[in-house]
DNA sequence: ACACACCCTATAGTCTGTATAGGGTCAAGC
DNA sequence: GCTTGACCCTATACAGACTATAGGGTGTGT
């Protein structure tokens, strides 16, 4: 199948797929006469399982890593366990941030319902004060993603 | 002071600095005899602004918007507020996807302790499986941020 | 013969910075 | 006077995970 299909079928976009080839996640397909891309089903199921690691929100390495432990089914999985692992803790402390600035913004947001002027804005001003609590802490880790790009 | 001083006081980088003047969050600051820059008290507070906003994980767009109902006394701080309230939607957006991440990785996990090969291996084997659940539809929004950059 | 959907490569842009190269300034110590 | 080291300057490239654009080739239907 051509590059097109490949893509209805994993719902992935055209351009993604070329560029996880150029990245040396999937490998380079055969081509056609007119050089296009030609692909299998073998193509389906590795294309599958990254776009399945990625909504998981795991980095190319981390499916790098993965795919090398699938690519040799002799080897122990182990690799594979502490990835799983280690990608849980990674989210596990993202949510405990974004609750935090949650509450952060909740607090925030009280402190104003929109009837005054700039000048006499409870968000603003306390916007402009140096941060008191963990959230607001200039040490505090940024916390980022939260603005999904697209 | 120099930048090094306004950059210790803020606890932000000189380059990061740097970088958001020449986004025109910040003012360009007078220069010394030597083409230093020297700034003065309202430039740190306005970094601690930004960076306040920062640590709440505005993106930079926002910052702007807020910075342009602070810089705006005598106008309405409704658009503060709206803002305000669009992002903390956006979080709580972020911390139901990224929850639901988390049950699927837990599932995920228990399904391999590491004693097997990878070619048993339940969790090489369930990636390579097409999704099942709403975490792993393709379908799915990608969920990014999981890995802060530094 | 032409339109149109699809394919190709190469390059630049997104966002929020960080890293590097290659240089200038200034105070302290020898 | 000279060197050392900390600080400052600009310009450019890089990070991740793509997306967008330009400029062209291919294949099918009317």
């Amino acid at each position: 199948m051509k590059i097109g299909e490949l893509a209805m079928r994993t719902g992935c976009r055209v351009v993604t797929i070329r560029y996880y080839e150029r990245e040396g996640l999937l490998p380079e397909p055969e081509r056609s006469e007119a050089n296009y891309r030609l692909y299998g089903e073998t193509h389906v199921e590795r294309l599958a399982f990254i776009r399945h690691c990625r909504a998981l929100d795991m980095t190319l390495d981390e499916i790098r890593a993965l795919l090398a432990c699938h690519d040799d089914p002799e080897g122990t999985c182990h690799r594979a366990d502490v990835l799983i692992d280690e990608h849980l803790t990674h989210v596990k402390a993202r949510i405990a941030q974004l609750q935090a600035l949650e509450d952060t913004l909740v607090a925030l947001r009280a402190r104003c319902q929109g009837q005054r002027s700039a000048a006499e804005c409870g968000i603003l001003n306390a916007l402009a004060q140096p941060p008191r609590d963990a959230a607001l802490n200039e040490d505090a880790e940024h916390v980022p993603g939260t603005h999904p790009r697209r």
